[in-house]
Parts: structure tokens; sequence; C-alpha cells
DNA sequence: AAATTACTGAAATGAGCATTCCAGTTAATG
DNA sequence: CATTAACTGGAATGCTCATTTCAGTAATTT
């Protein structure tokens, strides 16, 4: 109640802030990185800093982390919003897919981590960039770009989940990527027996 | 050394026999079901035994995991064995992919369990399938029924992994498995512009 | 630069688990 | 059915961690 713990308001002293960065600077190193056990200590570490000023920075280790992966999701999260305004809706999705993929073979091998954190902000952020991946494919359907004619969430877990699922596997690579994402769009092309529309 | 641990030979007693069936059976019976936390004790109250019980009919909780894993997997293993020795590969290869997916939707919303398992026998019998499907897929693409012009890895990962990913989204159902089978299999089509071989 | 606190981190705490102990129970054997 | 050795399960043990404590350190303020 009366505590002041870092949490509410900005930390004050110098160190603190400058602390509060470290500890989130680490934690999105670790996440980016395989093989990590992401314990405090370990971060702790990265940081060069003790345990428990990085736990007290953010109160949590779970809030902690919830700021990092909202850091690293937020780029994607935005370029997905922007592909929501481009001209074209099938090249808008065709590109944005590309670099989904490709942002999570870079920033992200260590999804198996993410996988098994049940971090409330984690779950949102992802669900926020699900959600606009389903626009995105919207607006494709509606012009006409892909095909209609399956059952909603097809479409939404093959771009979503199977993107996710292809980025970590431990081959990823651009052409990885590229032959990807021309498989899904040669699939999902309108009435696949006719190669386009007029 | 000298401790007659129930692993090695046969347990002896009929009551232990019987409590090392029970233990299994819980074991793949929550493996199956998602949401649980899938520890000694959850196990044993599963099956109604006490927790030493079941850690002692398997000598350790990963063993017993391994065998309920080979347990679930190894029809599957075997179907894909089967589709390896039908005679259109095009075919074959469509047919298990549905099966692969049903199968994981049906028994294996639990698979974020298995994500987080470091349990070796698993990692073999989840490489076991992938081989096989690797061999299935190669066969399709000798045979001209999928395409071969991409980085090879493409292919395999997005029918393997990306598989699993769908088949674990929590809204998966039959349609949702045909609809992704319809999608790859188009896709994979060889020469994309061309609707088929003459 | 002296006084006042906010901050630090090594060590203590506590919670969740797998595994082991052991006193008591029960299947197997003659 | 009596004997005996193999089982059983509740409790004890021993990890791994996140979180808290607290004596000391160093920003900040005057």
């Amino acid at each position: 109640m009366s505590t002041p713990k870092a949490v509410e308001g900005q930390p004050r002293r110098a160190d603190a802030v400058r602390n509060r960065r470290l500890a989130l600077e680490a934690a999105k190193t670790l996440l980016t990185r395989p093989e990590t056990t992401l314990t405090v200590e370990t971060i702790a570490r990265q940081a060069g800093l003790g345990a428990a000023t990085v736990v007290r920075a953010f109160g949590t280790k779970d809030a902690l982390i919830d700021a990092a992966v909202a850091d690293l999701l937020g780029p994607l999260i935005r370029r997905a919003q922007e592909a929501l305004a481009e001209d074209d809706p099938g090249t808008a999705l065709r590109g944005f897919l590309l670099e989904l993929i490709n942002f999570q073979a870079a920033h992200w091998i260590m999804s198996e981590q993410l996988e098994g954190l049940r971090v409330p902000l984690t779950t949102l952020r992802r669900a926020e960039l699900r959600n606009t991946l389903r626009d995105l494919i919207g607006r494709a359907q509606d012009a006409g770009a892909i095909r209609a004619d399956l059952h909603p969430a097809v479409t939404t877990v093959l771009l979503g989940e199977a993107a996710y699922a292809i980025a970590r596997s431990n081959e990823s690579s651009p052409e990885l990527a590229a032959g990807f994402v021309t498989v899904m769009m040669d699939g999902l092309r309108p009435q696949p027996s006719a190669p386009h529309a007029p």
C-alpha cells in the first residue's frame, strides 16, 4: 500500500532509470536467443545487475517479460497496420507475410520460450497482431485477391499460426520464407483451377 | 546397482503390473487434455494412485511421459509408413496430411505441453514422424505430384510444422483441416500457373 | 560536503516439483 | 493360513526459481 515500488509512477533516481533500461534490454536479448533458460538470474547476469534489482525494476518477472515482448512485437504490429493502408490488398498481404516470417525468424527463434510463458500482455500483443492480420486477409478477400470459399478460420490460422511455426523451425532462412509465401499465396489464389482472374 | 527397480525386467507382482498400466493410461489421458499441469501428482490422482507409485512404475516421470507419447504417436507413425506404400504418391500424401491434422486435433490439443517437455523419446518419435513425412513428400515430388522447385525445406517444414501448428490452434475442426490441406496441395501443385500436367 | 533517502544486491524465504524413504500392507508361495 | 518379500503411499528431501529482506551504498538535496 505505502511501499513505493518503482512500478507506479516513474522511477526517480538516475541509476534506477538506467537499470530499468538495462534489464529490459537484457530480457529482449535473451528472448531473441534460443536455448536460454530465461530466469531472473540469467537476465540479471546479462544485464550486469543483481537479481533483486531486475525484479524490482518491473515489480515482477512477468511484467518485465511483458514489456520486452511488447517492445519486440511493437514494430511488427505497426507494420501490419501500415500494410492495411496500402493500395493493393493482395500485394499488401503478401508483403506483410514475408516481413512477418522474416522478422520472426530473425528476432524470434525464442518462440519456444514464448510458448511456455503464460504472460498476459504477451497474449494480448499476439492477439493484436493476429487481429490485424485478420483484417489484412479480409481486405484481400474482399478485393478478390485470395479465395474466400473456405472455412473462415482456415486462412487466418494458416497464415498466422503456420507462419509462426515455419519461422521458428530451426531451418529458417529468407529462401524458406519466400517459398512459404509463394506456396501460400498460390494455394490461396481464387479458383485454384483458374490461374488468375481476367 | 542392486535395488530391483521396476524398470529393468518386467514388474512381477500383479498389482505392480496393473498400476503401471493405470499410470500410463492416466498420463495419456492428461496428455490429450489441454490446460492440465501434468505433474506427477496430477497423473497420480488421475490414476488413483500415490505419486511414489507412479514414479516407481517407470523409474522416472520422463520415462513415463516417453512411454505415453510413444503410445500416442505410434499409430500415426504406422499410418505414415502405410501411406508410403500406397500406389499414387500424390493421393497418399494428401490423405496422410488429412489424417495427421485430424489426429493431432483430436488427440493433441495438448501439444503446448509436448512443446514444453524436453523429453528424449518424445523428440525421437517426432523426428521419426517427420522423416517419414519427408519420404512421403520426396516420393510425391519424384512422381511430379507436387512442385519441387523450392528450397527443399519449404515443403517439409510447411507440411510438418505448419500442420502441427494448425492442428493445435484452438479452432481446429474437420473443415479447417480439409481447407488447410486444400490450400497446401493447391499451392504445391507443380507449375502454379499451369493447373495440372497433361 | 553533510544529511537524507532511494536504490542496490547477497542472502533468506517460500512455493512448486520430482524423487526417495520407510512403516505398513498385500500378493505370492509352500 | 502363515511366512516372506514385493508393493504402496504419506511424508521427508532436495532441487530450481521468483520474490522479499536488509545492511550497506550512492544519488539528491540543502
